[in-house]
DNA sequence: TTGTACGCGTTATCAC
DNA sequence: GTGATAACGCGTACAA
């Protein structure tokens, strides 16, 4: 693989190499137009040679779009959205696509910050996992014609296409799913006031309850989606009687700090307190499969998304929809009859 | 904030609005050069009401630099990735520059691929996870003027800056620790042949075995980084006589694996066969911490790399070395004298 | 089928 | 302090 080129060799070098003209170069590089056999294989020949490169950056300039596309979400250490990112990126590879990674530890002002960078870079798109509503970022975004597909969350502005899991479906699941086994006493550990999933989540578990006047009021705790909430939560859901004998924890982090802090206070699950989570971890990760869980398709969902983003920059684009991926329930060992 | 602006706000319509000259709009833009305190305050005002923002794509094309890193790695899914993605992607954002993500799969083909795009978007550099020697990926990187950092595995190319964990001391502790406990008949179960963390890690624990004539020789299972080898090699291990007592699995996914397919054969882990690994599992996914490891400085290790390549970018570019991280050892329940 | 001139948005150079 | 002008590398329109 041809020359010592320094990086410095353009379109015009490789014309003069092939006695051609600029044009001719170009063509035969994007492969379209009418060129013949023979000039073309003595421009890849010159190509070749010299090690050309195409400038992307000059490209774009002309053509007012950049092949690039961007990954808004909140932390790529969950594994949730690690592999939501794995597939995205997988589509937008095949796509031809280079995907930025951009995270905004639910804040705002980091989503806003990303977004303007990303405008200046000219993105074609961006997949958005909103902090908050989005609103802002989302008109920002159209104002520089950043086309935007929200991702795992829902999004009240309209005409936005969406893509995302039945959080609320699959709550009310987990929620019958404990009714049934005899629970009547529960409480719902959930991330910030706000999020649209961990309102969703709520609301899709106390509707499992709605016309059940044998089950105690359900308090419901609003903290984060992280490991160390989960623990505080549960010390506090299990302070206050009467005592639960269910929790539904309403993330994978949470769920973890939940099971952790009940085994430090000497409780077993599920023998003294069933646990229901959401989000299964990937199955390489899984020493002992334990949680009762609702299993959100993270792959499908960040491929779907990003095939829709692609879409969108077609020919034709799509009318924005809202797009909701099944979200199963997985019954294992985390939970049983109360005691 | 500001106009109705359809992205298309050049510096020449904020100069006109203005009523000054584009270069005296640039170097307000870019905060540099003298521009009169009065003058200043106009121009801020006409960009803020056009909704300028600055096209990076014309930037970069004068100025020969895009503002974009890149991420070559095998895949993010894998926590130790992720891990490290996220520290690289913080030193990366903290310095203002944005990150590209590039899963390779351990594929050269695909390494090759990307590298080519990155060329194409004249990325500024780009931490490389080598699929093998990375040979050829560094070489053409160079002749194009991206620069590269490698992370993780060794690299046998002169000049070349390397950031790394201690795979062969951590594994040869690994080695010890089980000489220790008393076992004597163990098995190395591996990842690709030509990986240069799979061989450097089989080296390490045989070197503790070095000289101590007592054990017996040590079968080395050559397979992949995947739960489903650690599966088969597993299998394989415990079917060869003499039966070993011990297992180095020398990955995270290849240990789960190996835990797995030893309950699956009815075997207890350590009463009857002691497991050590490499990689732990990030704190929020543990839910049963049990397993004694190699723990890799993950995110240190991306954030650290990635602020070589930035100072790489700097003025006065360090002279390239091969930083190695220590490695250090956690104890868990997984490991036990034989049987 | 092939080549020429111009513009994409920005910045470096050099005058004013 | 400020502004005209010429690149940067490529693609579009048009001419040949």
């Amino acid at each position: 693989m041809g020359g010592r080129s320094t990086g410095r060799v353009t379109i015009q070098h490789v014309a003069a190499h092939a006695g051609v003209g600029t044009m001719t170069v170009s063509r035969v590089v994007r492969n379209v137009g009418y060129v013949s056999e023979e000039v073309r294989t003595r421009v890849k020949a010159a190509m070749h040679e010299l090690g050309y490169v195409p400038n992307e950056l000059a490209r774009g300039l002309r053509s007012r779009q950049s092949g690039t596309l961007a990954l808004i979400l909140s932390d790529i250490t969950n594994p949730f959205f690690t592999t939501a990112a794995r597939g995205a990126e997988d589509a937008a590879s095949d796509a031809g696509y280079l995907t930025l990674l951009c995270n905004t530890d639910e804040s705002e002002v980091e989503e806003a910050r990303y977004l303007r960078l990303l405008a200046q870079k000219r993105v074609d798109g961006a997949l958005l996992v909103p902090a908050r509503s989005g609103v802002d970022s989302i008109a920002y975004a159209r104002r520089h014609e950043v086309k935007i597909v929200v991702m795992d969350r829902s999004c009240a502005v309209p005409g936005v296409d969406v893509v995302r899991c039945d959080s609320e479906s699959a709550s009310q699941e987990l929620g019958d799913l404990l009714y049934r086994l005899g629970h009547r006493r529960m409480a719902i550990l959930t991330g910030a006031h706000g999020a649209t999933t961990a309102e969703m989540r709520v609301a899709g578990f106390l509707r499992a309850m709605a016309n059940r006047p044998d089950v105690a009021p359900i308090p419901v705790l609003y903290g984060e989606f992280t490991r160390e909430s989960g623990l505080a939560l549960t010390k506090q859901a299990l302070s206050t009687p009467p005592r639960p004998t269910a929790l539904f924890a309403a993330n994978n982090f949470l769920s973890i700090g939940t099971v952790q802090q009940l085994r430090a206070m000497g409780l077993r699950v599920p023998e003294d307190v069933s646990v229901v989570g959401f989000d299964d971890l990937p199955e390489p990760l899984m020493m002992f499969p334990f949680l009762t869980v609702a299993v959100q398709p993270a792959y499908e969902m960040g491929r779907l998304a990003m095939e829709r983003l692609l879409a969108q920059l077609g020919d034709d684009p799509p009318a924005p929809r809202e797009t909701i991926l099944p979200t199963p329930l997985v019954v294992r060992a985390s939970t049983a009859p109360p005691p």
